[in-house]
DNA sequence: GTCTCCAAAAATATCGATATTATTTGACAT
DNA sequence: ATGTCAAATAATATCGATATTTTTGGAGAC
């Protein structure tokens, strides 16, 4: 009866809860690469109890946000050059065969999906990066996701979350609109629509190249 | 006091014993795909308390072993063609892109682990299936390790549990010495030694495409 | 002044118990 | 008979406390 005092009843699991709100400070550095993550600190932090911190640093585990050392405790995973020229590199060859496979698969349902989501990415643009960082995220997925490939989808997914970190380190959030992205995006659209599967992934991945030249070039050897 | 009356002092913290436990109880169809994982019964085999269960349970979702439903606790995971299937080609794309990066990174030291492991999974050929399987993963993963990219590599070893899982599941994990297997492993280390990346990508995706399809025809659609 | 070793402190891992939530059972009405 | 709802049952999720292990800090020896 006192489980549901939360200023809102949106959570289902504390554990879920914990996951989610760990899993975002992780992402956007509040909690930096390599920190000590202490059971007792992000109770607090947290405010809940030490099972459900665990349970989520383990899920995280998974996702390779955090790091655990056996008897040692959790850390936040370390980040480095090497590390992220590795995810850009897994990024373009495995989002190239889902976009693929989805262009394959092409029907009018995808279609439609695809250009409302774009559509989203453009409105949330003008709003807070917050919400432009789900809208671009749900754009991307939606490209892949028609692949109808589940274990390919969740490690794109997972890339995809691992890169965006390394986005919020090199420059606050916010290194994304200096380029013209819209331009980039507009041109992926156009080729899935087109069904033109060679177009859509050299778009695709140059987009990514671009983006991953800019920050490889902020970042220390 | 209590917690080291263990058969062996092997064993460091109870969730990684329970971890690999579950993992060899799922992998081998010990428990099917599907069934329910109930943390009293699972405290009950595996000897120790509902903590490190729950822990175990958490880590093997990760490997996409088991499945969580909010509230509503763990099961095996599910099998299905589809998945076996989807399996084989992520299997195909990464390993390939991991044994190329191998041989360009190919030096005197990785060769002779090579050879050692393909000599120990000779040797082991002999001896029971689950001394075959270790050294047959063993050598397969040196295969790919060369390439210095751990995420891959992560990845590479995940999917090539889940398919021995779908092995076992359909031939109680002896389907294997029915075919020349060791003429197979014989032309991918030559290749790989001789550093011709063509002609290894072609024998290891050979040998897969013909387990998958023997596998896949003994399964329901 | 530096190194080693032991005691104190902190943090992790684990347990047992409780509160919450899902599932089953059975009685009642249709 | 059958479908629905409520009480009983079972299982999960969470808490608080304890045992184990790692880390820290300092005293004594060289």
């Amino acid at each position: 009866m006192d489980a549901m005092l939360d200023t809102e009843g949106k959570e289902t699991s504390a554990t879920h809860g914990a996951y989610r709100r760990l899993r975002e400070m992780i992402l956007t550095g509040e909690l930096p690469p390599g920190q000590k993550l202490k059971i007792e600190q992000l109770r607090g932090i947290l405010d809940t109890g030490a099972s459900p911190v665990r349970e989520a640093l383990s899920l995280l585990t998974s996702d390779m946000l955090v790091e655990r050392i056996d008897q040692r405790g959790f850390r936040a995973a370390p980040v480095s050059k090497c590390n992220f020229e590795e995810i850009l590199l897994l990024r373009c060859n495995l989002e190239e065969t889902a976009l693929r496979a989805s262009i394959t698969n092409a029907d009018a349902p995808w279609e439609d999906r695809l250009v409302l989501r774009h559509h989203h990415m453009k409105k949330a643009s003008q709003n807070g990066a917050r919400d432009f960082e789900d809208a671009h995220k749900a754009f991307h997925m939606a490209l892949l996701d028609n692949s109808k490939l589940p274990l390919l989808l969740r490690y794109c997914s997972q890339l995809y979350d691992l890169n965006i970190r390394y986005r919020y380190l090199a420059a606050g959030g916010s290194s994304y609109k200096k380029r013209d992205i819209a331009a980039e995006h507009q041109q992926i659209l156009d080729a899935a629509l087109n069904h033109d599967a060679d177009s859509a992934t050299r778009h695709l991945i140059d987009h990514y190249r671009r983006t991953g030249e800019y920050l490889s070039s902020q970042m220390e050897p």
